[in-house]
DNA sequence: ACAATTTGACCGTG
DNA sequence: CACGGTCAAATTGT
């Protein structure tokens, strides 16, 4: 994973400014999309009225804020991965070996547990939210507790892990202060898979297209054969996603909307917009301010995650 | 019965 | 050696 400091340091002021742009577009957008929402649930005769009034229908809103969130990642990731050294294909050989060694550990006897490689730090981001919800399917493998830290924190795989090989974990926990249910999600690895189950805004998955050194960027099914672990018993992780299959963007929306309704359960609405995203090793505050400081991170030690 | 989570051990990294 | 990431047996849930 790289620092915090090296990460800011390889992010020009001009991508800085191009960075900040798109997301305020894209807060701008979501802001629009709240009031619509908001007039929505209260009177819903007056939507298309509202709709009338904003420069965007939710359609437009959504692709605005997703493509901001899109752009603004593909930047920040190409700045990491460029700034990151020969980290793909160490990740490739260190995932080989770990998934020879587990495939191996499943026929060991239970006293020589543990023989794996860990993975060497890929690329990750964080972000700061009410909800965990991503709309990806995760499997919990762990929890531990972490010095100086109130709340454990929990492991997570995807759950496409075994059937397509995919590597993206996530670690969520709950953020220091009380009384706030505001969880600290840092993702690692993107997903590999293909992930039918859409439930919400796929704003992390479309990190999948960003072009870069990661995993294949076919986005055919036969890269499903090539990922697959050639292990013949294939579990199934996956039951209730798979029974809806969004095909279509009216579906894939209706879905993405009852996921931003659930965000909205759990959280209050002014809150919603501003303490959302952050990326690897940025200070938790409210990233809201840390574009008006001028999206400037310190780098001290207290990002580290 | 199967899937998901919990939990403690194992082990790599710094 | 401490910390934390991962594994898998045991437990719990559906």
């Amino acid at each position: 994973m790289g620092t915090l400091s090296a990460w800011s340091e390889n992010l020009s002021t001009k991508k800085k400014k191009k960075v900040i742009k798109q997301l305020v577009e894209g807060q701008d957008s979501a802001n629009q999309l709240q009031i619509l929402l908001h007039n929505n649930n209260n009177n819903p005769s007056q939507q298309q009225q509202t709709e009338h009034h904003l420069s965007s229908t939710k359609e437009q809103l959504v692709d605005k804020i997703l493509s901001s969130f899109n752009q603004t990642l593909a930047e920040l990731t190409s700045v990491n991965v460029s700034s990151s050294h020969n980290q793909t294909g160490s990740n490739d050989d260190q995932l080989v070996k770990s998934e020879d060694c587990s495939e191996s550990r499943r026929l060991r006897p239970k006293d020589k547990r543990g023989c794996y490689k860990r993975k060497r730090a890929e690329e990750a981001w964080t972000v700061v939210s009410a909800t965990t919800k991503d709309g990806h399917g995760w499997r919990k493998y762990g929890q531990k507790e972490i010095l100086n830290s109130k709340h454990p924190r929990s492991y997570f795989r995807c759950t496409r892990k075994y059937d397509q090989g995919c590597r993206a974990t996530k670690q969520v926990q709950r953020l220091e202060d009380d009384g706030s249910q505001m969880h600290r999600t840092t993702y690692i690895g993107t997903h590999t898979c293909t992930n039918r189950s859409f439930k919400g805004p796929r704003i992390i998955s479309n990190f999948e297209s960003r072009g870069t050194c990661m995993a294949p960027i076919k986005q055919h099914d036969d890269r499903l054969s090539n990922l697959a672990p050639t292990t013949p018993v294939i579990k199934r992780e996956t039951k209730e996603e798979m029974s809806g299959t969004p095909s279509d963007v009216t579906e894939l929306d209706s879905a993405m909307w009852k996921d931003l309704m659930e965000f909205e359960c759990y959280s209050e609405p002014d809150v919603m917009i501003s303490n959302v995203y952050s990326c690897t090793g940025i200070k938790f505050r409210n990233f809201e301010m840390d574009f008006v400081n001028g999206f400037e991170f310190d780098g001290s030690d207290e990002c580290v995650l």
